[in-house]
DNA sequence: TTTT
DNA sequence: TTTT
């Protein structure tokens, strides 16, 4: 009860959610979610940068996202950072941080009018 | 302004924060963080995950950092949410998440008497 | 630098947005945002509850508020809670707590695509 | 599923929870929390505000507050804004705006090492 | 790889 | 009404 690991992403989806039953028929789906954002440099021109992360969802926020997002689709994500290890092909340690969603608002009109 | 990336997080330092002066005087300080949380499992046990995140702070922020924190800190670091690529010594290519910080609260006691 | 005073918002407006120009030509503008949420009671039932925040916006936020929101926008709000008081016509104190934001994200397509 | 409504909230307690058992031996606390920020005006002169928020907590929360709070106790408090009604002594409607908190984290040494 |  |  004493940390705070809290993630709050609003942007679209780049691809489809990829979907997965895993042993014990527990839901797991995963996308990649763009964040953009403006800012002026000090001459006063506009700059866009794009953020990518990898959200993670599990059960039935899993099923929520199959049937209901996609490709394109802007939503609110919060969750928290988890960092795992694995290794690659060549036997080395690689590391990914994944925003592991435990809130999803669909902010598409689209994905809403279905819900 | 269509895009949101935000993270908070609340923990303690795992090293002494890493500062360096790049080209321009402009100050970069990094840090571990650890946030821990507790769970109960469905037996009612306690379990305890923590969860490590490198955090980046650029200009005055690494500045204060490099003064008032050090190993064991706690601080509260708000921020978005950034992935590099680079490439490692086998030429492959290789990610890292980290969180570059725009707000610190210093929640030691220590470290506020300082200020 | 010890504090945290925080709040973020995703809801529909329930009017247009007053708008107003105090002395020294800062512009002021103040609308009331819905967040609706719904949850399932221990019967299984579906209940929604809907509170409403008066969103209070200084200067350029205020500006663009009310060239591009209206009656029924979606926002994200971010800011902070202020608490101000006043005496009422009957001479007693009363008191009312807005959010002041200091960030706005347009969630309808209409918003943006005029941005 | 279609609106946010979220307050994040450090601070220290102004006085020591109010606590109370409802009908249904429902635990509730209640206590003020003020968070204070510091900013420089145009001529570099550093001001300092304070607000302060009325945080409500329902059952255990509530417990764990009587327990381990007092006045002065420094937290992390997250939950969402709710703006209440009621009529005065006389007869008139009156609000008031509170947090009503579904996460406390303790920042304090002393706390922490009860718990 | 998204969106405006 | 708090805290530094």
């Amino acid at each position: 009860m004493r940390g705070l690991n809290k993630v709050t992403l609003i942007g679209n989806l780049g691809n489809d959610p990829e979907f997965q039953k895993l042993e014990g028929n527990t839901s797991v789906a995963k996308f990649s979610l763009a964040t953009t954002e403006s800012y002026k440099d000090k001459y006063g021109q506009t700059h866009t940068t794009t953020d990518w992360h990898t959200v993670v969802l599990w059960r039935s926020l899993a099923d929520l996202a199959y049937k209901y997002l996609q490709k394109g689709s802007l939503v609110y994500a919060e969750g928290r950072l988890k960092t795992r290890s694995y290794d690659d092909k060549e036997g080395s340690k690689r590391y990914v941080t994944e925003v592991v969603a435990d809130q999803i608002i669909m902010l598409d009109k689209k994905a809403v009018d279905n819900e």
